[in-house]
DNA sequence: AAGAGACCCTGGATGC
DNA sequence: TGCATCCAGGGTCTCT
């Protein structure tokens, strides 16, 4: 579900309802959620903590503890985060309960079980093989034009790897190689300099402007407050299979790359 | 090392 | 209506 406009979204919203607040307790439903550690150290490791910050870094949700540790959430596909009343009846796909002090519960729901909570000492330990945040300047045509070098893997599946770029997800990858005119299939290493600077461009462009317009709601992604994102009524071309391309009216076209639904305009990608 | 594919899960939409 | 198939904002693992 989310990418990194999605996520830093529900961050902004969720950490004024959490931070400076203590743990009474926590409740693993799934267990399948807790990645590290074991679910039970897990739950009795966050009693009694308080969560003191948070940052987001790629798709990662970081919240930092007062003993030093961090709690780190991952979304996945179906994620969703609510802080509500502790007597709110649960939902069924509620995954994992965090008590907070004063009655209120820090609810993760999580539809088809993909997101992982982790309790760490160090979050490198969990995002340390991340590639850039896409608005860092790092994140550069030469860096790309550096670490692209001979890859032969489409570009598509390239812009997903999180190692090379941090945070873009499947429908931000075909919204920026549609605004930079690049084909999907293009090889990584053969995009020149020129392509490379359109597609930072593009990439930032694009995820600027969700960030601004709160993500993109298609299915599942909710904010915090249960309201929706908007960036949905920009999109030019990803789930927009057959219809008209908003440059040249071309119809757009559905390949599968790399497992992933992959959206474009075949006559203006090149 | 890099790339392709299977796999983890559930539920909604679509087709017959 | 019922059943089958396909599809989904992600990432990890295995095999070649």
């Amino acid at each position: 579900m989310p990418e990194l406009p999605e996520v830093q979204t529900i961050l902004d919203a969720i950490t004024p309802l959490v931070q400076g607040r203590t743990i009474e307790g926590v409740t693993v439903l799934w267990p399948g959620t807790v990645d590290r550690p074991a679910p039970e150290l897990f739950a009795d490791s966050l009693r009694g903590r308080t969560i003191v910050g948070s940052h987001r870094r790629g798709k990662y949700m970081l919240f930092a503890l007062d003993d030093a540790r961090w709690l780190l959430l991952h979304l996945r596909m179906t994620g969703e985060l609510r802080v509500v009343p502790g007597d709110v009846a649960l939902h069924p796909h509620d995954r994992l309960l965090i008590h907070l002090e004063g009655n209120e519960d820090w609810r993760f729901k999580d539809t088809r079980k993909f997101g992982r909570a982790y309790l760490v000492e160090q979050p490198e330990e969990v995002v340390g093989g991340l590639g850039p945040e896409p608005l860092d300047e790092v994140f550069s045509a030469e860096y790309l034009m550096a670490r692209l070098q001979g890859r032969t893997a489409p570009i598509k599946s390239l812009l997903l790897d999180q190692r090379l770029v941090a945070g873009i997800g499947n429908i931000y990858a075909d919204e920026a190689l549609f605004r930079a005119r690049i084909h999907p299939l293009r090889p990584g290493g053969s995009l020149s300099a020129a392509e490379l600077a359109a597609l930072v461009e593009a990439v930032r462009a694009v995820i600027r402007q969700a960030l601004a317009e709160m993500g993109t709601t298609l299915r599942d992604y909710r904010r915090p407050d249960g309201s929706i994102g908007s960036f949905q009524n920009s999109l030019q071309v990803f789930q927009r299979t057959d219809e008209p391309c908003p440059s040249c009216g071309a119809p757009i076209r559905r390949i599968v790359v790399g497992g992933r639904s992959t959206h474009f305009c075949p006559v203006e990608q090149k």
